[in-house]
DNA sequence: CGGCTGACGACCT
DNA sequence: GAGGTCGCCAGCC
């Protein structure tokens, strides 16, 4: 079973702990850069919940507009967000309006020097 | 308390 | 590059 708001809803997943930390951190990246999922992870102090950074994100409500999502890409400087396509291609338009430019394959172009030191 | 699920990552073939 | 395996652990039944 693929994540749902039925099981995850908004008022479940947001506001204590973990997902909104995740949040606050996202929202440090700036236009025209990116970060990755490990990143935040470590951020964070855990760099084992990468994959618990992918789910807070992929439990973001649409009225969180203020977290900059599309910004968080994988480790390999791919895209991957899931939602079916739609979603991965939204993240796409609005990272390219932002000035980055993602290949076909969806790899961002010289994702080492877009990527955003989150300790700084 | 036990089991399940992953927007991941490191490593291997 | 393209697949597959394994470890990780918070939040949800």
């Amino acid at each position: 079973m693929p994540y749902s708001l039925e099981r995850h809803g908004p008022d479940r997943v947001v506001g204590p702990g973990f997902h909104e930390q995740v949040y606050e951190l996202v929202k440090r990246v700036p236009s025209g850069k990116v970060t990755t999922y490990g990143d935040l992870a470590a951020a964070l102090g855990l760099r084992s919940v990468a994959r618990h950074v992918g789910f807070a994100l992929a439990a973001l409500p649409e009225d969180r507009a203020e977290v900059p999502w599309h910004r968080v890409i994988n480790g390999r400087g791919r895209l991957s967000s899931r939602g079916g396509g739609a979603q991965s291609t939204r993240q796409r338009q609005r990272l390219v309006a932002e000035g980055i430019a993602v290949s076909p394959h969806g790899r961002v172009v010289d994702f080492a020097e877009l990527r955003f030191d989150l300790t700084s």
